[in-house]
DNA sequence: GCTGGACATGTCAATAGTGGAAGGTAAGGT
DNA sequence: ACCTTACCTTCCACTATTGACATGTCCAGC
């Protein structure tokens, strides 16, 4: 029920279409949550029925925007509040690195060394857009912020991870 | 395709049955994939047909015990050394992180002070769990000490970034 | 001998997610 | 006028995942 949650979060942002949510989802988004065009105009047709959402103004093309309703507002404060968010328990790259006994001590050392070298480049690529961000003083920017600042940071983890596991499988078998 | 590795993996460590897989799945694998009965049998079957894996004994209880094939073994090695891990796209936690303008900042910063504790918990619980293992010096066991780092880093990670998070928000907003 | 718990596989219905095709409208440039 | 591009929604087929249910066997302890 995530979709649901990161919809009226968005729609609670501001209002939109169908499309203009499948943007956002594209651009800010992209990291955080996905979505696909059937994905997302099924779900908002639930949550239209649901009465968490309504249709604010009709366009062009047979365009709808949607606003949040004040029960939608609700649900999502109760998501954001009351529920546990339950602990990520799928991580493909930690799948492999499981199994890197499958192959030999080189070439798990090359795998380690591809994915810190692709950590490395994502640091950078999120100071570079940090930098480039004007952030001013409103809410949105202060979470949007935060965030970032995770992937920073976990960017970094994951890097400096990365160098030293490939150390430890050298010092281990060479 | 991923759970299909996952079982591929499994199986290339040692041969198990369906019921030895899900244990698997359930205890050392758990931050890592996880697979219901329902879809690990359904895997199992449709492995089997491509010749992937191959029934290599049969015991009490109807029970099936599976090895992996030359041919699966193949198809791991292509996994692990030839397609790329995609980034993960996913996290329901920065997800709410996105979403926290909807509350006040009081409530924001319990979010995350909350969050924080979690991690924390985590960290000492990985360290607990470090400890106790007697780390021999086999393969699987290597791997596996890698990963269990990358959970500590991540972990660590995590409490430390909520502590600058709820810092920050009451920095900017009280 | 019985019984409860662990062992073991299988099916079903429902939801979530992917990818692509189809069908159409509006706006802007040439 | 024409054409291209962006806009916009809907439908369909497929795979992945979950959770519940069904069914039965072996084994240890009483």
């Amino acid at each position: 029920m995530t979709l649901r949650h990161a919809v009226l979060g968005l729609l609670a942002t501001a209002p939109g279409s169908g499309y203009d949510l499948l943007k956002r989802f594209e651009t800010a988004m992209s990291s955080v949550w996905t979505a696909t065009q059937s994905q997302l105009y099924g779900e908002l047709g639930k949550l239209e029925s649901a009465d968490l959402i309504e249709v604010s103004a009709e366009g062009p093309r047979g365009r709808k925007e949607y606003a949040i309703t004040d029960a939608g507002r609700s649900e999502l404060r109760t998501w954001l509040l009351e529920e546990r968010p339950p602990a990520a328990r799928r991580n493909e790259m930690l799948l492999r690195v499981y199994f890197l006994g499958e192959v030999t001590p080189e070439e798990a050392r090359g795998f380690l060394s591809r994915h810190g070298d692709f950590a490395k480049g994502l640091v950078d690529e999120l100071a570079a857009l940090e930098a480039s961000v004007d952030w001013d003083d409103s809410d949105p920017s202060l979470y949007g912020r935060l965030a970032l600042e995770w992937g920073k940071r976990y960017a970094a983890m994951e890097r400096d991870w990365a160098k030293w596991a490939a150390e430890t499988i050298r010092a281990a078998r060479g």
